[in-house]
DNA sequence: CTCTTTCTGTACTTGATTATCCAAAATATG
DNA sequence: CATATTTTGGATAATCAAGTACAGAAAGAG
């Protein structure tokens, strides 16, 4: 019973998301935002309040897609525990790949925040979003290292819940390394080099 | 023939490395810079033009100072290969727990500034800096390789410039995870878990 | 001892960016 | 087809941090 908006909520979440996972919260002018969701101002503001509040839902946004597609990946029956962890791999390449030809890194919202003590601080939210999407992201990648001990592809010897903290470091150490435009064919190599102690 | 300075240059210096390696520099603002190094606004502006100089000199002196200690362990004769490695890795663990007893993370002006493309952009030198800091510190740790490589405490099968930004990667991939609130000693326990497949 | 030069402290200016306001537009509903 | 209701666009206000100005303080040189 009244105008309906010209735009998609997800895709203006999407287009934040593109922007905040290479430019950082601080760095990512409301403007710009506008600019990349070809919206305007008010109608940002209308149905996401402020930029803080977006930030929040763009970061969940994030998480939930990129958990989904991990979460896919890290529980396929399908596969075993090494060729999971070798296609969670692939997956990330595949982004770096693709932001390599738009002329840089993909950059991470989750790395980012992260880093960002005073983000955090700043809105409680976020510490609860990054907080529970480590949780999760560790307990898939714990139980594909203990599904792959189990159908022998990952050694036996060592702890799940350590490879799993592996793991993310090693993913999050790639986005660092693929903003000094190594490219990407060895970036993969360095990944699979990481995580030897778990794929052989 | 005039009033000497009544603070200490690389005093301050130091101070901003510090603010810096956490905040990054878009949330780090003039104030907290001045608070740090207990220094007056205008102190602070004639000494060093405007914040993104400032910035500048930090970064170059952060990358001078830890790449001089990296230097020491990395091209040291004492040690084999692997051991200067893990030498190094330790160094890294000491930053952190320092910073955890002061209840943060260490962070670090070379992660910040890799994962914020606006920030090299703007000002070029930061890129050199980078850029030149990169191929130092690859160089070393390629060059650590290749002597673990000949006195026998590293794999002859890995490539030298491979494993060096294995290294690096690892080592970035560290200080994003120190920030989770993750144990130093597990933080170290994956560090090497990650160079396995060097120090076997 | 005084003069010159630089440093220091405070208050101010400026510029950018976030957020708001309001009138006009659009449309589903009755 | 009128109306209620929400969105939209443009302009405006409010805020906040970077940078500047200037007067006064400090100390070495002559």
């Amino acid at each position: 019973m009244a105008r309906p908006r010209t735009f998609d909520e997800t895709a203006v979440l999407d287009a934040a998301v593109r922007e905040f996972r290479v430019h950082g919260f601080a760095e990512t002018s409301t403007e710009q935002l506008c600019e990349a969701a070809s919206v305007r101002r008010s109608s940002l503001y209308n149905a996401f309040v402020s930029k803080d509040e977006l930030f929040v839902r763009a970061l969940q946004h994030y998480v939930a897609t990129t958990g989904a597609r991990q979460s896919t990946i890290l529980a396929d029956d399908e596969l075993t525990g090494a060729e999971r962890l070798r296609t969670l791999v692939d997956v990330v390449m595949d982004e770096e790949l693709q932001a390599a030809n738009r002329g840089h890194a993909a950059g991470c919202m989750v790395v980012q925040s992260l880093m960002s003590p005073d983000l955090r601080e700043r809105d409680e939210r976020v510490s609860r979003i990054l907080d529970r999407d480590l949780r999760e992201r560790l307990s898939l990648l714990s139980g594909a290292i203990r599904a792959g001990q189990i159908d022998g592809s990952i050694a036996k010897g060592v702890d799940p819940d350590d490879g799993a903290v592996l793991a993310s470091t090693v993913i999050s150490g790639l986005r660092v390394t693929a903003q000094t435009g190594v490219d990407v064919e060895t970036l993969r190599r360095i990944a699979l080099a990481g995580l030897s102690s778990l794929l052989h």
